[in-house]
DNA sequence: GAGGCGTGGCA
DNA sequence: TTGCCAAGCCT
């Protein structure tokens, strides 16, 4: 197919039918545009609606982030899940400020410089804010583009994807302006998500289903070839409620900076029952253990079975850091869903 | 290169 | 219920 034609049907498709009302579109400021992408990385536009506003209001320029405490970003970030990318987020935002002057570097490659920004990320900011002629490839475009040349490559192979990437940057023309670079990224993205679905796309709606070859050999449902498979495997966890008897307020701890929900508040995780069977160490007039009713949590690689089983002390005097929490109004922190869900229902329904 | 890393929606 | 996986990146 002649190149600039699926760019031109792409465009114009977008602007007739494509998705303009999203609260990151509209503005090419790189700090909202640059927001937006990383909030949205593996996860869904309805979604990311739920934290987007709230999150520049606190944070409403890239100065305002890089100045705050990381906790606050991981606080707001809360339930958004990927927590790296609070983290990567929150340092990149210094580097920008300490190295760039404040200003976002204005091409891709050095926007991929920065922390948390992969090269997806960075095409889409430089095509958003800068008309850069890049191509992005995410999860809609592999869908897409696999399907729209029948691409039988095995995209869990990272040489396959390279040369989807190649055939996704031959795609946009030499000449593309700034307007129509706009237009076609989020044309890509639109039609990943309306139309070019995973499951029962729809075909009809489509801007190039004339030269379709998945669908020319009704063959959408075979691409994109993706062969990996990750195997989830189950994990008991105990968690050690420390509660203070006289006000009933929940002691909480930073996770360690490595592995599942680093950084965010959580209990101590015992691997072990007749660990979760002893008083805690530090505390004094330890009475207990409560067990509650475990907590069934799914990650995309672990089914975690959380076992709360809760100490009443007098006093605690733990090891490391830590906040007593007794009021919804105090869950101002980054903690994991499960476990804010939790103390939600405990704290809400708890006598004064 | 392969595996770790959250959460929620949908088939 | 279970599995899949979305505007990916990092190690």
């Amino acid at each position: 197919m002649i190149v600039s034609r699926f760019f031109e049907a792409v465009v114009r498709w977008q602007r007739q039918h494509g998705r303009h009302d999203l609260p990151w579109q509209g503005s090419t400021d790189p700090y909202r545009v640059w927001l937006s992408e990383i909030m949205l990385q593996q996860t869904q536009v309805s979604t990311v609606l739920g934290y987007y506003d709230r999150f520049l209001r606190r944070f409403p320029d890239v100065q305002a982030l890089a100045s705050a405490p990381l906790q606050d970003v991981l606080a707001l970030w809360s339930g958004l899940g990927y927590y790296s990318r609070a983290r990567h987020l929150h340092r990149c935002a210094q580097t920008v400020v300490q190295r760039w002057g404040g200003q976002f570097p204005q091409c891709a490659k050095d926007l991929q410089s920065l922390p948390g920004i992969g090269s997806s990320t960075a095409a889409a900011i430089a095509a958003f804010c800068y008309g850069e002629r890049v191509s992005i490839l995410d999860g809609n475009v592999q869908r897409v583009l696999t399907r729209l040349l029948a691409f039988e490559g095995d995209l869990a192979q990272s040489a396959n994807a390279k040369v989807l990437w190649q055939q996704a940057q031959a795609l946009v023309p030499a000449d593309a302006t700034h307007l129509q670079m706009r237009a076609y990224t989020q044309g890509l993205m639109d039609l990943g998500a309306l139309v070019c679905k995973r499951s029962r796309p729809a075909c009809g709606r489509c801007p190039a289903q004339s030269s379709c070859m998945a669908h020319a050999r009704q063959q959408e449902g075979d691409f994109p070839v993706k062969t990996r498979q990750l195997r989830r495997r189950t994990e008991r966890w105990w968690l050690q409620v420390v509660r203070r008897a006289a006000d009933g307020a929940y002691w909480l701890q930073p996770r360690p900076a490595q592995g599942i929900w680093a950084g965010l508040h959580a209990f101590a995780v015992l691997d072990e029952g007749e660990a979760a069977a002893q008083p805690p160490a530090g505390a004094s007039g330890a009475e207990g253990p409560l067990w509650h009713d475990p907590i069934r949590h799914s990650l995309t690689h672990r089914d975690l079975v959380l076992q709360p089983v809760e100490w009443r002390v007098a006093a605690y005097a733990p090891e490391g850091p830590g906040c007593w929490v007794r009021s919804v109004a105090e869950l101002d922190l980054g903690l994991p869903a499960p476990l804010r869900a939790w103390l939600m229902q405990r704290l809400a329904s708890a006598a004064p």
